[in-house]
DNA sequence: GCAGAAGTACGACCGCTGTCAAACTTTGAT
DNA sequence: ATCAAAGTTTGACAGCGGTCGTACTTCTGC
């Protein structure tokens, strides 16, 4: 592995795609962690009930559709949320799904 | 007929059932024609590619996530944004799916 | 080197959802 | 009364997407 995967540029964001990625409760509570966390996450340090290889899946669907940034640390694959990207693409969207009403928290 | 739909309150909305009506493109569609149009609109008078009976579905999927209120004149079957409470239940959500840049116009 | 940890890739399965056609209901107009 | 317009309901179908297990790859540490 080692090698980075592809990652699309802001230009390229998909306003479908992108909701494709967030209609899905677990990869919504992937991006709210990563949104209320400080620093960087890796595949394992999330809280999902679900099996490794649909986390893998899960990963990958947010980012293609230009939500997450990934890259590795050793044998962790660390994620980092392009909220500003996300921001640039589509004003207000994460802003509204990691709200407290929208989060329940 | 007659009889007007169930429509639920905003303390009901749900933000998984939300995101679920708004992910598909025809319905998004239908609420950004209404969010653009001055006046309600009736199930015929917006543009979209899929028969009557999918129509209806698609209808039926936006009012029971609170979307859109519903009720009849004749045999017509007029359409509103619930804006104002959508708006109070998920701040921002609706703002950022009728931008420009959300709507590609 | 070897074992373990961390993910990935590949198939398979299954349930959900968007789609349509056909038959039906209700209302308005002639 | 009849007929047409506007939607609804039901049933069927097809495709997609989330899920998992298993096998595989890479890297780290001993």
């Amino acid at each position: 592995m080692g090698r980075t995967p592809p990652h699309p540029e802001v230009s390229q964001f998909d306003l479908q795609q992108v909701l494709e990625a967030l209609v899905d409760p677990v990869r919504r509570s992937i991006v709210t962690q990563l949104d209320a966390a400080d620093e960087d996450v890796k595949c394992g340090g999330f809280d999902m009930a679900v099996s490794k290889s649909t986390a893998t899946h899960h990963f990958k669907v947010l980012r293609e559709a230009g939500l997450i940034r990934q890259y590795y640390v050793g044998t962790s694959r660390m994620n980092a949320l392009r909220r500003a990207e996300m921001d640039e693409a589509f004003p207000g969207l994460l802003d509204a799904l990691t709200t407290r009403q929208a989060t329940g928290r």
